[in-house]
RNA sequence: GCCGGGGUGGCGAAACUGGCAGACGCACAGGACUUAAAAUCCUGAGGGCUCAAAAGGCCCGUGUGGGUUCGAUUCCCACCCCCGGCACCA
């Protein structure tokens, strides 16, 4: 019978989904593995790209179920966003219908292609059973002062028409549509993340099983900096100085302040305004101000904009060297860092150097190069590298890092300064001015002011009919009905709240979820988590290294700190999967370049798709697609269904040679005496069984796993081609005939381990070989193949021997030989005879038995 | 500029801890089977040189140049290039 997927895998996907399959419960008798997958984005229709990395989670769960695991393997949607919004606007269908439609379509394909997911715990953040978990969790965050409101600048972006966080503006654009961010002032939502930042840095180092990678992006992210907060007093423009008038800067290099010859705040700065108002021409100093700061952000950001300031007439005290030095304002200085204020020490920072050259202000070394220059004149200005201090007062002659610490503490001791820790990490704005997302749950009162929704008024619903404008502000905002309520607190007319949560608030927690889907008095049963948690095993895009890997780490320890979770990282391992390219580009509908899956099933079996993928290249790598590889998986599959197929008869009665390495038979398998060919196929057989194992898992190097399977089948050809058993290829077969008992157990042993190593991979060809070859049990949970040492063991080994490192030839010896043997066999060897003749040997190396190199110089005199 | 990951045949790749470079596959070539083709099965192949041919032999070869070592794709130093991230963060 030919190899006919397309049936096979219809055949089966029912079965699984009528047994309910993957579906699970805590089972405190075995060992819980959570095998993740991100969850998807339905945008419509999903191609080879976004299906790879649902295989290879895939692999890993049905692995470890035939490990004897408890798999957890959910999948779900993340199903509130933008692009929903846009068609409604576009198409006047409503975002629920779009969305829910697109569902309805991925999910068959992700069916279609075999994923063993627990579909009975779906979820769709879309829907209010899971969104209203963001509203409860929400109102806990803002009882705990970690959601908060305030005024600020943020990233607006034009085309989507609402704000975006810090984490999703990309290259100074828009994350999702690429149009440059501009600045608004809006009162905004945000979630306290900066409060979790030092944990969250510190934690990171013992995220053993995530990539550097990512991990490096995640504390660059984070940004720490340990430096110091100095005052510097305001001289009085006019009269006395009010007490504790100051501009405070933020340094990291307080040993270089002798050097500060000026401090320059942010066009941003509050300061700046009561400075205008005090200078001779407030409209002039406004409107250089102005100027500042309607230029690019990015390239201000950047670097790109050229620096430029001017002098505020205003002068500060050094609170160290106690002398005047002027104020500027410059471009360059950020407004959202720090204090918004440096001090600038052009002798030891490239960026003051440069800003003093420019308005030629002094230049002061304070630091020179240890050991060396002992003069200022040989001090290369800027010196930004560590050193001792010059003209430093007191501090003179002590090294950079002593004087850091002990001018923090003496800035400390006379009240001038403190040390501090300074984050790049901002806290997360999460208000957005759109209706297809989670309401927030909150109520302004005049009398109470910012009051939340109390849990017996949860969720907070989305209205079904409203318009879709596009416009800038909520469409919340027009529906009266929903916008004027009462106040829980005092009962008097109030308003709601109109903008909704950013969508990554949703995906910060599925993960949980997904432990107890349906519970409807909490997210979650905290003792169902505490049996499922953590995911042991998470792959997904490395797109979301720091927005959605940043924001569940922060949510755990949310949850955590609320009592309803005892771990602290959601995620042990993580996997970043490669994309899958074509014609050199991310697969995209715009550029036309999308493989459907679907297409590929018809061609040649969701099987034969999910082997290529897989075998193309390792998980993490980007891949190019092509047509001839997946022709050639195919192949594969054919050529292993034909000779599994042809032998499954034959060997139908055979035992299997021992109990550990088979999974079904042979508890009392007979004494065989193999031959020579057929302990060389259980070699291949059983070494085959662990480097596969060890592939999957802990390696996950899927592509090798399946080489060694291609090179066992390739072997069983070969035995079956020696034994006269192979099967011809042609569609009227001839049946096997498989005489010797022994060559029938091998046999046996041989293809009953293939097709349970290959059933992660390909698992629709592989229960249908299985139905007829195994217990009359799925395979989904049939124990995976355990190989024997004994059996795997060579009993030879092929030394290379060298001469000078240079290979010369081969000894064989039985696998036990002693390294004398070794040696005096090398030493035999007529292909070295030559290199020894008129040579002396210096020495032999026999390399832990499994190299020997002879290292001979030419004979003195010769 | 800083951080992370890479650079190996015509192509995708492999090589566990310093020990036979190129497993496995794609594409290609040859053979068997076939009236024929497809399919299938088998065989070959890093480059160059030597040899009438084959067998065999020799040299070169993992981005470049050095080093350590009996031995380096692997370790060290310097450099070039590619990909990804961050980037005036004081």
């Amino acid at each position: 019978m030919d190899y006919r997927p397309q049936e096979i895998e219809r055949k089966w996907q029912a079965r699984w989904a009528e047994a309910r399959a993957f579906e699970v419960t805590e089972d405190r008798s075995r060992p819980k593995f959570y095998c993740l997958e991100m969850f998807a984005y339905p945008s419509g229709h999903a191609h080879v790209g976004h299906v790879r990395n649902y295989m290879i989670g895939d692999i890993c769960a049905r692995t470890m179920r035939m490990r004897g695991y408890n798999v957890l393997h959910p999948f779900g949607w993340d199903a509130f966003g933008l692009p929903a919004e846009n068609a409604a606007i576009k198409n006047n269908v409503h975002p629920e219908k779009w969305t829910l439609d697109n569902i309805a379509h991925m999910k068959g394909q992700l069916q279609r292609l075999g994923i063993s997911y627990a579909w009975d715990r779906e979820i769709a953040t879309c829907l209010p059973e899971y969104y209203r978990w963001n509203q409860w969790l929400f109102t806990r965050m803002f009882q705990r002062g970690l959601a908060y409101r305030r005024r600020s600048n943020v990233n607006w972006c034009e085309t989507d028409q609402t704000v975006l966080a810090n984490e999703q503006v990309v290259d100074g654009g828009c994350w999702r549509c690429g149009t440059p961010v501009t600045i608004r002032e809006l009162e905004q939502w945000f979630l306290r993340i900066t409060a979790y930042a030092d944990e969250l840095l510190d934690a990171a180092d013992q995220l053993a099983q995530w990539p550097d990678k990512v991990l490096t992006m995640q504390r660059n992210w984070i940004g720490r900096s340990e430096g110091a907060r100095v005052r510097f007093p305001i001289a009085p423009k006019a009269g006395p100085a009010t007490s504790g008038d100051h501009i405070e800067v933020f340094t990291t290099r307080i040993d270089t302040i002798y050097g500060a010859m000026f401090v320059m705040l942010a066009p941003e700065h509050p300061l700046v305004e009561r400075f205008a108002a005090e200078s001779p021409d407030p409209e002039a100093f406004r409107a250089r101000v102005q100027k500042f700061r309607s230029q690019d952000r990015t390239g201000r950001m950047t670097g790109e904009v050229e620096k430029e300031g001017f002098d505020t007439g205003r002068r500060v005290i050094n609170p160290f060297t106690e002398q005047p030095v002027p104020v500027w304002i410059a471009n360059f200085v950020l407004g959202e860092y720090g204090t918004g204020a440096v001090m600038g020490v052009p002798g030891h920072d490239e960026r003051d150097h440069e800003f003093a050259t420019k308005y030629q202000l002094p230049i002061k070394i304070v630091v020179r190069p240890e050991g060396a220059a002992d003069s200022i004149a040989d001090v290369p200005a800027p010196f930004t590298e560590e050193g001792r201090l010059l003209d430093s007062g007191p501090y003179t002659e002590m090294a950079t890092e002593a004087a850091r610490k002990k001018m923090t503490e003496d800035a400390a001791g006379r009240g001038v300064g403190e040390g501090t820790v300074q984050y790049r990490l901002k806290d997360w704005g999460i208000s957005r001015q759109r209706y297809w997302g989670t309401p927030i749950p909150m109520i302004s009162c005049e009398a109470c002011g910012l009051v939340p929704v109390p849990d017996q008024d949860l969720p907070v619903k989305l209205p079904d009919v409203v318009e879709f404008t596009g416009r800038g502000d909520s469409p919340l905002a027009h529906i009266p009905e929903f916008v004027n309520v009462t106040c829980p607190s005092c009962g008097r007319p109030a308003k709601r709240e109109t903008d909704t949560m950013d969508t990554f608030v949703d995906s910060s927690w599925y993960f949980y979820r997904f432990c107890d889907p349906t519970n409807t008095t909490m997210p979650f049963d905290p003792a169902k988590v505490q049996y499922w948690g953590p995911v042991d095993f998470y792959s997904g895009g490395v797109e979301h290294a720091i927005l959605h890997l940043i924001y569940s780490r922060f949510f755990s320890r949310v949850f955590r700190d609320i009592g309803l979770v005892t771990i602290d990282e959601p995620f042990t391992r993580l996997l970043t999967q490669g994309m899958v390219l074509r014609h050199g580009a991310v697969m995209s509908k715009s550029k036309g370049n999308v493989v459907d899956p679907d297409d590929m099933i018809a061609k040649f079996g969701a099987d034969a798709l999910r082997l290529y993928v897989m075998f193309v290249a390792p998980p993490e790598k980007e891949v190019e697609w092509t047509d001839t590889g997946l022709e050639g998986s195919f192949r594969f599959l054919s050529r292993v269904w034909r000779v599994v197929d042809h032998l499954t008869p034959a060997v139908a009665g055979a035992k299997v040679p021992t109990a550990g390495a088979a999974p079904i038979t042979g508890a009392d398998a007979p004494a065989y005496a193999f031959d020579e060919d057929e302990r060389a196929l259980r070699r291949r057989t059983h070494s085959t069984i662990k480097r596969v194992t060890v592939g999957i898992d802990p390696r996950m190097h899927l592509n090798t796993a399946i080489s060694s399977l291609m090179e066992m089948v390739n072997d069983l050809y070969a035995f079956c081609d020696k034994r006269g058993i192979r099967p011809s290829g042609r569609d009227e077969e001839p049946p096997a005939v498989v005489t010797r008992a022994e060559t029938a157990a091998v046999l046996r042993e041989a293809i009953q381990s293939l097709v349970l190593m290959l059933a992660p991979f390909t698992p629709h060809m592989c229960e249908e070989l299985w139905e007829r070859l195994g217990d009359g049990k799925s395979i989904v949970t049939a124990a995976w193949p355990v190989a024997d040492e004994d059996a795997a063991r060579d009993e030879e080994i092929e030394i290379p021997v060298q001469v000078n490192g240079k290979l010369r030839g081969r000894v064989t010896l039985a696998a036990d030989a002693a390294e004398a043997e070794i040696e005096t066999a090398a030493r035999a060897l007529p292909a070295v005879q030559p290199f020894l003749a008129d040579a002396e040997i210096v020495k032999v190396v026999v390399a832990n038995r499994r190299l020997v190199n002879i290292v001979v110089r030419p004979k003195k005199g010769h």
